[in-house]
DNA sequence: TGTACAGGAATGAATATTCATTCTTATAAT
DNA sequence: ATTATAAGAATGAATATTCATTCCTGTACA
């Protein structure tokens, strides 16, 4: 095995894991014999346990970002570029459940915390993209006069609850139901 | 002290360490500390620590639906139940940040998947309420025509971001704030 | 009334387990 | 032959749980 897919089958196990059962539900030795490598070795390529889980967790931000910006156009109106990327959160969620859990197992863990106060006011991610949509929204008085982070939390909460639901099978979610859900969220956003 | 005080000295203890820290944050014995008992102490009033985690959710369960369900009346409109629920959620999260942020730490581990699995289709608490509510929506066509699954969604999910943000501190929720954000989130929902 | 005693409750030190991390040994590459 | 890499057994810290002992509290008896 080359060494750069060895270090690719330890960030893929560690997900699988992580996502699946949780941080306590994925102790290093299991991870290690899912991805077909000794205990040891995982320590040839991360410094310890939250190295990985951080490293994971940046490199699962990075490539949901490119998916959310291919096609983006910025000259779109607000609406327009509201629904593509609600549209492409969701199908992104739908694609990769397992990339889905370990955000959200990150995100309520103590990493998740420190993470969020790293930023307090110099968001990236999904939430950039949202803000600046939402300061041309304000501007342009397509959407309602509420704070930002009340904006954001009516245009991505819902989408949250119903990916897990999604991955939990409680309901399917395909094109026709995607489309309708974020027109939903527009209607709660807009003015 | 009396014996009922002591147990929920110790429901009181666990429910505050795990809020703030995690299931990994509240060893037993940090518990017992808190809680002012020894630590064997708390196998008198609890088989293990998943019986203690799991009584736990469902004594806040209960009392949250108790508080939901003061002065709603079937009789009034579908709007204005929403409303009195909605509101009454997040006037909830706002003053119990500790029940909110349990209740978090619970649905995003093992032992909520587990709880969720349980109980598929017969589901309790809020998401009861809601759920019947949905249903005499759709009947007089004030609702979108979506699964309930997703009504549920988009009505739930920018609470529970919101009250999130509130506690973590990047936005204050006043009344005023508060029915604004409602009102949006029907707007969402109804048809 | 005061004292001995029993039964249950509480305690916390001792134990068993789980896990991240390290270290020694074996293997492969140059 | 030397060096880098991998493996997985060994280590030690952290933790849930157990259990022998102590401490109460209420009751019976003198």
């Amino acid at each position: 095995m080359a060494k750069l897919e060895k270090r690719d089958e330890i960030v893929r196990a560690a997900l699988e894991l992580i996502a699946e059962n949780g941080f306590h539900g994925a102790p290093m030795a299991m991870i290690a014999e899912k991805a077909g490598v000794g205990a040891g070795t995982i320590y040839r390529y991360f410094e310890n346990k939250d190295v990985l889980i951080n490293e994971l967790y940046r490199d699962l931000e990075q490539r949901i970002y490119t998916v959310l910006m291919e096609g983006y156009s910025p000259e779109k109106p607000v609406r327009e570029r509201f629904i593509h990327i609600g549209t492409a959160i969701l199908r992104y969620c739908i694609a990769n459940p397992l990339d889905f859990r370990y955000l959200e197992q990150f995100h309520n863990s103590p990493y998740g915390v420190v993470h969020r106060r790293d930023r307090i006011l110099g968001e990236t991610g999904e939430k950039d993209i949202y803000l600046e949509l939402f300061k041309e929204g304000l501007a342009r008085h397509v959407v309602k006069e509420l704070p930002m982070v009340v904006l954001f939390a009516l245009a991505f909460g819902p989408l949250i609850t119903v990916a897990r639901d999604h991955i939990l099978g409680f309901v399917v979610l395909d094109e026709a139901l995607i489309g309708e859900i974020i027109t939903a969220c527009w209607d709660g956003v807009k003015r």
